[in-house]
DNA sequence: TTGTATGCGTTATCAG
DNA sequence: CTGATAACGCATACAA
């Protein structure tokens, strides 16, 4: 049998209400704290956080619920919650989006079963619109972390895409490229955002980005940057710049131009987005524009907790940071 | 104010307990049912889990420790965990080992705060001991999945990294390599099991694997992969085949390489444990040695759940399955 | 400053 | 089959 409040309380002599309050530092004698401090040492006391949260009628965890094919983003962003959590006495309760379902089931029952005090939905899109409903419902708060799709009225966190893009424009301009493609992906608002900006960034430079060289392939996997590189190399367009929507795609595009001896960046400079680790691991490595996903989990996290009105309305943007390595080089003269 | 179980028993005009007895599948008439599933679907009644577990005296919450870098084998892990944690009512509570502290704090605090009901640490070593360690003080099931280090008594789940190495002996005795070199990063359990597994198989092949080609270089991620590549190629020891330790190293390695102008696998062919998922990534892919990562999640979890003695005593051990990727191939005549 | 009493939402043990 | 009632471990008005 562990030792309860009560055990403690025998022990010293005195209440358990002189025992809780001590424990939550309100007014307590200096003769008792002692005892007490004594004997919750010997007894290896420590308070049990069910019966706690039941009594203060919370739940002392945050959900986090996240596609599954993540990966890399993942390890980041937990980094950042945990530490945010830490300080406010909670922890984390994680459901990756594992099941085909089309709803996010595990979250579901977290919240009927009154197990969370707030919710962090990472990337909301149409899969997570039940558990967003269910979750303004509760009543339970909720922030969206880079999500796909707007959601008028809620805490959010995002990235600055618009000046991502821009970012890549200028840095493409500035190796003297002009014919430039994109391939976005999915087009999600995030990837319109990122679009806008390399486009209106290039336009500053004088630069059009011919509408021809834009698509959308629809996926988001390195698979598909495969599929759209064999695509795209067998028309050959005279190109001197692709930008990928993210880096898994630019690494799965970048992996079948060397399979067809494409020199990058001397034929072809390469970007994407995002920065995933292993952007940075490849050869050459892939310039792209990271998000701070750490800080951005922080930054979830007191949004969170923040009950202002405002919290629901300023959507919070965080800034990218452009990452140069070795798929970017200026233009040569010879042709491909 | 949300419905509670009196609430539900109130309109429904019977006793909570009766409600309760509805709730847990015991005995309850069939007129009584029928009102009692009326009345919770329109008030949309559902139990408090926190009231639950302390009233059962258990926590709904398993909690998982992973250091922070791992993250190419954690989201598999976390798939297969969380299918087997949703069977048994109970979800998952995380803490990846972000503090630079020598301790699992978190963990810690999840222990004392009785807030887990059970535990699994993923790679037991020296940082995880005194957590290890006040599980079990606190009986706390643990079960240490793919440990560092030896712990005995314990409940283990982890890969069979000596046929992990017999395999890949193999693989490359079929192609024709007989000069072979191991760099294996950090001399753990595992590693230590990889290296005698392939010098058995390659024995068995009447292969010897020349100690001096041998070593650990103390670390294992990519960077230490990439050091180590400049140490290797500066000496440039007549070699056919590179065996990395893990993924990460190989994939390091293989970078520095192209980048020096070495072709893989014409002139080198490189091997790596775990299959992470950049190695499918990169070009080459890389050839490797899966950890069935999500099965052993679920495995993990089951074992936690199991009470039985043999628990403690039997560890599980999962096969690995050789990945065939375009880093290895046949010896060429040509010297390099 | 301390003790008493009550509530948090369930489950389980009893009688009836 | 059903209904009181006592746990579960803690927090907090209120009274002393």
């Amino acid at each position: 049998m562990r030792p309860t409040i009560s055990t403690v309380a025998r022990h010293a002599g005195v209440a358990v209400s002189t025992v809780s309050r001590y424990l939550n530092g309100h007014y307590v004698s200096r003769p008792v704290k002692a005892r007490l401090s004594k004997v919750i040492g010997r007894l290896g006391y420590s308070r049990s956080w069910t019966a706690r949260n039941l009594s203060l009628g919370r739940k002392g965890c945050v959900g986090l619920v996240v596609d599954s094919n993540q990966s890399p983003w993942f390890t980041q962003l937990l980094i950042g919650i945990e530490k945010e959590l830490a300080t406010r006495e909670s922890s984390l309760m994680l459901s990756t989006g594992y099941s085909g379902r089309s709803d996010s089931g595990i979250a579901l029952e977290w919240i009927q079963g009154h197990r969370i005090d707030g919710l962090i939905i990472v990337k909301y899109g149409a899969r997570e619109r039940s558990l967003l409903a269910q979750a303004l419902r509760s009543k339970i708060p909720t922030v969206l972390l880079a999500p796909r799709e707007a959601a008028p009225n809620q805490r959010v966190v995002r990235s600055d895409n618009y000046h991502a893009g821009v970012t890549i424009a200028n840095h493409l301009a500035d190796l003297g490229h002009k014919k430039i493609a994109f391939e976005g992906g999915v087009a999600h608002l995030d990837l319109k955002d990122r679009l806008r900006g390399l486009t209106a960034g290039l336009a500053r430079r004088d630069i059009r980005l011919n509408p021809k060289l834009v698509s959308f392939c629809g996926k988001f996997e390195p698979q598909a940057g495969m599929e759209f590189a064999n695509r795209f190399f067998k028309k050959a367009p005279a190109v001197t710049a692709m930008v990928l929507g993210n880096d898994s795609l630019a690494l799965g595009f970048m992996r079948v131009a060397h399979h067809r001896g494409i020199r990058i960046p001397q034929d072809l400079s390469v970007t994407g987005f995002d920065d995933i680790p292993e952007s940075g691991l490849v050869w050459p490595g892939l310039t792209t524009v990271a998000q701070p996903m750490r800080e951005m989990g922080r930054l979830a996290c007191r949004k969170l907790f923040d009950l202002s009105p405002a919290a629901t309305h300023e959507a919070i943007e965080c800034p990218m940071r452009l990452v140069v390595r070795e798929s970017t080089g200026p233009v040569l003269p010879r042709p491909r």
